[in-house]
DNA sequence: ATAGAATGAACGACGGTTCAGCCAGCCGCC
DNA sequence: GGCGGCTGGCTGAACCGTCGTTCATTCTAT
């Protein structure tokens, strides 16, 4: 149980099964083959297998929020930091394939990932998503009126949608191409209305 | 293989115990015993257990789809009818709690979903929802310009999105009750540019 | 020499699926 | 009209393959 790399090597590895198998089809045994080691020594690592794809989830959603995070906090207004959120989210997600087709397809198995311990980091997203729109508000650049915690959760559905839908087809396009539209269509949605 | 209303009764039966224990948390014979017939009798019905869970949601999303068609047709413009599809989607999924959950959350099984026949019946959805925006850039009503696909998965994401947050939230309010700030959010966003 | 990590064969539970028999209704024959 | 055999849906106990998990043993580093 010492070595921490030992640990990411595993998670790293059942990216790559879940990836190409999906969840249920994957053996234990096929991720221990992927990271080069004995089926058993998964288990000095991780309780069940449930923990492999839970864990996987924590560690890479907390350190997407939190690049995430850092990475608007420069930008100068909310319209800005919106831009930013969507063209980051999906960079993030075109930039590993593997961990995209893991996150968007195979990761919503049904109570395990909705609600027990990964609702945690997805609400941390949805609170930066919200945190943003509140700034927005309170800058004049988006209704006085808006109701934050439903254009929360439709912006972010919508990237999610988005991201969904690139990766069942393939990926046959730029993801992060797109991003401007959607920001674009977001933010008009939002917006103040113009001065009638 | 008879009676075509015994293959109603076992989905009926499914959707039940679905939405109580999840997909890969039921037995076969839950289902059996939820229809009030042996175990074995599903298998006249159906080849397999996944068998089932498609079955269920081509059918289910056929008739949404098909009454959603009907519903909307009778609006005057595009505006009226994304309006209504918005009530549509959600009023349904609220009248049919359990429904609700099985479809947000346990039908989401990775590549059977996602993949597979399902994605057949996704598509007529989506295409509907295109056909609504289409009308109304051609009536003026939304931006010349606008990404039909783009906005077609954005304003789908949204509703789902939605959607899955009530399921999640245990369904603490009312669904319904945001549709018309949701319709509203979605309408601003692709709406036509007032003339400046 | 010792401790602790790693191994991987074997175990055992689990549950989807099967299938040999059961039964209810129907038909034709006496 | 009654009776016996036939048909075919239904039954559910048992089967059997499939892994997740364990743990006695081996290895390695100090």
């Amino acid at each position: 149980m010492r070595d921490p790399d030992r640990s990411q090597n595993i998670i790293e590895a059942a990216v790559r099964v879940f990836a190409r198998k999906g969840y249920y089809n994957s053996r234990v045994s096929d991720i221990a083959r992927e990271a080069g080691i004995a089926a058993g020594t998964i288990y000095l690592y991780f309780k069940t297998k449930d923990d492999i794809l839970v864990t996987l989830f924590r560690d890479k959603m907390a350190e997407f929020v939190g690049s995430l995070c850092k990475a608007i906090a420069d930008e100068p207004d909310a319209v800005a930091k919106v831009r930013r959120l969507v063209v980051l989210h999906f960079r993030m997600l075109e930039d590993d394939p593997e961990l995209a087709e893991v996150v968007q397809v195979e990761l919503r198995q049904g109570q395990k990932f909705f609600r027990g311990a990964p609702s945690q980091e997805i609400g941390a997203y949805f609170a930066l998503i919200g945190s943003v729109l509140e700034e927005g508000v309170a800058q004049g650049r988006f209704r006085q009126d808006l109701p934050v915690k439903i254009a929360t959760k439709m912006l972010f559905g919508a990237m999610d949608q988005m991201a969904t839908s690139w990766v069942l087809g393939k990926r046959g396009y730029s993801l992060t191409d797109t991003a401007p539209a959607v920001a674009e269509i977001s933010l008009q949605g939002i917006a103040a209305s113009p001065e009638a």
